[in-house]
DNA sequence: AAGCAAAGCAACCGCCGAAGT
DNA sequence: GACTTCGGCGGTTGCTTTGCT
C-alpha cells in the first residue's frame, strides 16, 4: 500500500538545512508540550516545514540525550559486532548505543568502518575475508612487484620484504584458489556452490550468541596472522563469471608470456 | 591561490508495518 | 476485512568541508 510522500499537498514547506532560529522554535516547542503528533506540530510550532522533516530534525540532532563528536574505538567495535550480527539494521544497532543515532551510525558505517573493512580485505557485508576480482587484483600487482624486485636485484633487503609480502600474498592467492576450485568442481565457472551466509540470515535467539559474533572482533587479528577462509563475495562487488573469465584471461596470458606457466605453476 | 577530488554529514525520499477507523 | 494515517527505518542525495596538486 505505502503512503503518499510527506507534505506532498503543501508544496511551500521549506527544504533544506534548518536554521538556528528554527531549531530553537521546535526545542522550545516540544521542550513545553511534547511533540504529539509530528503531522500537526510544525503549525502548532509556527514552523514552515513537514511533520517528518521535525521528526528527524529532533531525533538526529536536536535531542537532549544526543552524544555528539567521534566515535571511540569502544564505539567502533561495538558498532562492527552488531553490524556483524544484525546486518544493516541501524535503529537497532543505535539501541545498544547510547546517546547515538542510527542515522550517525549510518554515516560513520559508510564513511569509516566500511572503508577501513575494505581496506584490510574484510567484505563489510558478510564480514569475512574478501574474494572478488578487485581484491585479488590488489594481491597480484603486489606479486608483480615482488617479482620485479627479484629480477633487478635479487639481494637488496629493499626486495626481500617485497619477497616477504609476496610469500604471504601467494599463500591467501593460493588458498583462495584452492577453495574456488573445491567448491565448484562440478564447473569451474558455476558460482551456485559458494554459500553465502549475509548476517541477515543468521537466526537470533534470545541468550544464544551466533557463532559468528566473533569474528569481528578479532578478525583484524586474524587477518594479520593466519589465512581466512573463503566467502562468497559482496553483492555490491559480485562479479558472478566474470572473475573466473578473468582468472582464465591472467592464466592465458602468462601462459602466453613466458611459456612455463607461473600461475599454471601455483595452481599445480 | 586556485582548482579539483574525496570525505563527511545532514537531510530527503520512499517503503513498510502497526494502529486506528 | 479494507482502507487510512502515522511513525519509523534504510537507502540515497547533495551540500559543505578538507586535503591534495
Amino acid at each position: 500500500m505505502g503512503r503518499s510522500p510527506c507534505c506532498a499537498d503543501d508544496a511551500n514547506v521549506k527544504k533544506g538545512p534548518w536554521t538556528p532560529d528554527e531549531d530553537q522554535r521546535l526545542v522550545d516547542y516540544i521542550n513545553t508540550t511534547g511533540h504529539g503528533s509530528w503531522r500537526s506540530l510544525p503549525k502548532q510550532a509556527g514552523l514552515n516545514r513537514c511533520g517528518k522533516s521535525c521528526r528527524l530534525r529532533w531525533t538526529n540532532y536536536l535531542r537532549p540525550d544526543i552524544k555528539r563528536g567521534k566515535f571511540s574505538e569502544e564505539e567502533e567495535k561495538l558498532i562492527i559486532n552488531l553490524h556483524s550480527i544484525l546486518g544493516n539494521k541501524w535503529s537497532r544497532i543505535a539501541a545498544h548505543l547510547p546517546g547515538r543515532t542510527h542515522n550517525e551510525i549510518k554515516n560513520f558505517w559508510n564513511t569509516h568502518v566500511r572503508r577501513k573493512l575494505l581496506n584490510l580485505g574484510i567484505d563489510p557485508y558478510t564480514h569475512k575475508p574478501r574474494t572478488d576480482l578487485d581484491h585479488l587484483l590488489n594481491i597480484t600487482q603486489l606479486l608483480c612487484v615482488a617479482q620485479l624486485g627479484n629480477l633487478t636485484n635479487p639481494l637488496d633487503t629493499v626486495f626481500k620484504l617485497h619477497a616477504d609480502a609476496a610469500q604471504l600474498a601467494e599463500a591467501q592467492l593460493l588458498q583462495n584458489l584452492m577453495q574456488i576450485m573445491n567448491t565448484s568442481q562440478r564447473n569451474p565457472y558455476q558460482l551456485e556452490g559458494l554459500v553465502e551466509q549475509t548476517p541477515q540470515n543468521i537466526p537470533i535467539h534470545a541468550g544464544a550468541v551466533p557463532q559468528n559474533q566473533q569474528i569481528l572482533s578479532n578478525s583484524f587479528e586474524q587477518n594479520e596472522n593466519q589465512l581466512p577462509g573463503l566467502v562468497s563475495i559482496s553483492p555490491e562487488t559480485a562479479q558472478d563469471s566474470s572473475t573466473y573469465e578473468a582468472w582464465e584471461k591472467l592464466l592465458m596470458e602468462d601462459e602466453a608470456d613466458g611459456g612455463a606457466s607461473y600461475w599454471k605453476e601455483i595452481l599445480e
